[in-house]
RNA sequence: GUCUCGUUAGCUCAGCUGGUAGAGCACGUCACUUUUAAUGAUGUGGCCGAUGGUUCGAAUCCAUCACGGGACACCA
């Protein structure tokens, strides 16, 4: 735990190193030099320095002193050795030696103002030439130094850096000042973000944007955030999926609609739960599951592809072979994959005794299809680590999806699993308004025996169904989870450049009143 | 929500069965013009997460609270 948040001296400025750089700032002033200038002159990158000049080891002395370059940066290390020094500054692209001697600058400015009042952490352009050190360092020669930012807070310790996770979930811009894997990450997500979008677009999808803001929460099951309109008096739902929006599109003749967005779930957080998550949930006309299942393998082979991930992928101790995805039906994998007997997996009470033998949670009052879920979540699951489609689940436990014209009890709906994982949910969509009525029915039937995660009635929706729904097959992809599986994080807040955290303080003195007003 | 571990200097961490705090880095001063976590000398720096309790005496023991990590439960 990070004291110095608590104690909140930084911000105060209190601390003793702030008061010492402050003062720094006030000296340069003093000389005339503005310590948040903003008159940058900078023309290349680090990373297009060290490529451009990777020659310079063969040249002459191993120098190019007609080269020259602006680079700026933040200096991240800072090495005196009385009349010449090394820093090491850093941008966006990478780090870069500098080599700042007091002869090549301007008379008194390395003694008086480089040494004394720049430092680790301060934002600096240098001009210079390219040269390689002795140890074989391509550096850049310092010809002039300009201060552009003082920084006033002191960094983290240059070696270990900042490690303690509450800090750097709160602080992220320490932490991704500090932490080059960290922002290795954060692209990498950004990368999968932009390689979706493509992805779909190419496809022949079109991007949507659907409400936040919803009337009656629903396409999941979860429980919905309550905010508050004003000037209508009413109270609105942060939405927990934008599936029903999506389909109503359908309805209204696009054929190929995806949204990439937020989500909102009132429920615990853990490694694997944030209260918001990313996904991409998308609907494709005159489409069935099939159809997804094959997109889905096309999506991750254009990932893998863009990426350059290879196709064994480490996760902690697992390796994930994603040069197969298999398929296999629920029920069948209770048995073979979960090892439950094989003639039990459609028996209520032989169910209901297994899962009870098994120390695993079993309502008698839940339905044949509920249990086959739980035997599902208890035996399988965990052991899918290959990527492996799970298909037709049972109708109970899927509202929202088509039955199967073959068995009625099932539905055209498979969910991916991978590492142990579920990262895709999808399926045929049910387009009979009826049928959606009764499942509506039935949902709120549940809800009312205390099930506070079931479905609501949306009248609308159903209304819109009863224009007419071509044959459409949706899915949902969580693209936190995704990304997790990617870059091998073993926690969401890794995924998340601002993960939600509880405040440090009893900020809200009233939110015992709003409870009460959410509990209405 | 339950269990469990943690919170000591700006950062990373020691501090044993109670005797009012230590290192490294950083920072200040000095030396040093090819270093690589530069080096050497020297110095400053702490409400030991918060509140109570036990005790002559608490960073240390106990309780409660706050925040965080991990595991489990629910979910995506």
């Amino acid at each position: 735990m990070s004291k110095q948040i608590i104690k909140g001296k930084l911000l105060a400025f209190e601390n003793k190193f702030i008061q010492q750089r402050i003062e720094k700032a006030e000296l340069l002033r003093a000389e005339g030099i503005n310590p948040y200038a903003n008159n940058s002159q900078r023309n290349t990158t680090i990373a297009k320095f060290l490529n451009v000049n990777s020659d310079v080891a063969e040249k002459e002395n191993q120098r190019d002193e007609k080269r020259h370059y602006i680079v700026s940066g933040r200096i991240k290390l800072f090495r005196i050795m009385g009349k010449a020094s090394f820093i090491k500054i850093e941008d966006e692209s990478g780090m870069l030696q500098v080599y700042v001697a007091r002869d090549n600058l301007p008379e008194g400015f390395y003694n008086d103002t480089f040494k004394k009042n720049i430092e680790t952490g301060d934002i600096v352009e240098i001009n210079g030439f390219p040269f390689v050190t002795g140890k074989g360092e391509l550096s850049l020669h310092a010809e002039g130094v300009k201060l552009l930012t003082k920084a006033i807070a002191p960094l983290p310790e240059k070696f270990h850096g900042i490690t303690d996770k509450e800090t750097r979930y709160r602080k992220r811009y320490l932490d991704l000042i500090m932490n080059a894997e960290v922002r290795k990450t954060f692209k990498i997500r950004s990368k999968v973000i932009s390689l979706t979008r493509h992805f779909f677009e190419d496809k022949g999808f079109l991007e949507v944007e659907t409400p936040m803001m919803h009337p009656i929460a629903g396409g999941a099951n979860a429980k919905p955030f309550v905010t508050h309109h004003n000037a209508l008096g009413i109270d609105r739902f942060l939405r927990i999926a934008p599936e029903l929006y999506l389909k109503r599109l359908i309805v209204g003749g696009f054929e190929a609609v995806f949204e990439i967005n937020r989500n909102f779930r009132n429920e615990g957080m853990d490694a694997t739960h944030n209260p918001e998550f990313t996904s991409i949930e998308f609907y494709w006309a005159y489409k069935t599951y099939k159809d997804l299942i094959k997109i889905t393998k096309e999506y991750f082979e254009y990932l893998f592809d863009h990426l350059d991930l290879p196709t064994i992928l480490p996760y902690g101790d697992l390796e994930v072979d994603f040069s197969e995805f298999k398929e296999i039906p629920l029920i069948e994998s209770l048995s073979v994959i979960g090892g439950v007997p094989e003639d039990i997996v459609n028996d209520k009470e032989k169910i209901l005794a297994y899962l009870r033998a098994n120390k695993l949670e079993a309502k008698s009052e839940m339905t044949l299809g509920q249990l086959q879920g739980e035997l599902f979540d208890g035996f399988v699951e965990e052991k899918l680590i290959n990527p492996t489609f799970i298909t037709e689940y049972p109708v109970d436990i899927s509202p929202l999806a088509r039955r199967s014209d073959v068995n009625p009890e099932i539905t055209e709906r498979f969910e991916l699993f991978i590492a142990g994982r579920e990262i895709a949910n999808a399926f045929s969509e049910l387009n009979d308004p009826v049928d959606q009525y009764e499942r509506f029915k039935a949902q709120v039937e549940s809800k009312e025996s205390g099930d506070d995660e079931a479905h609501e009635m949306d009248e609308d929706f159903v209304e819109a169904l009863s224009y007419g729904m071509a044959p459409t097959a949706g899915q949902g992809i969580g693209l936190d989870r995704l990304v997790m599986l990617l870059t091998n994080e073993h926690s969401i807040r890794d995924v998340l450049l601002f993960p939600a955290m509880k405040p440090l303080h009893n900020e809200h003195a009233n939110d015992k009143n709003e409870e009460n007003k959410t509990g209405e």
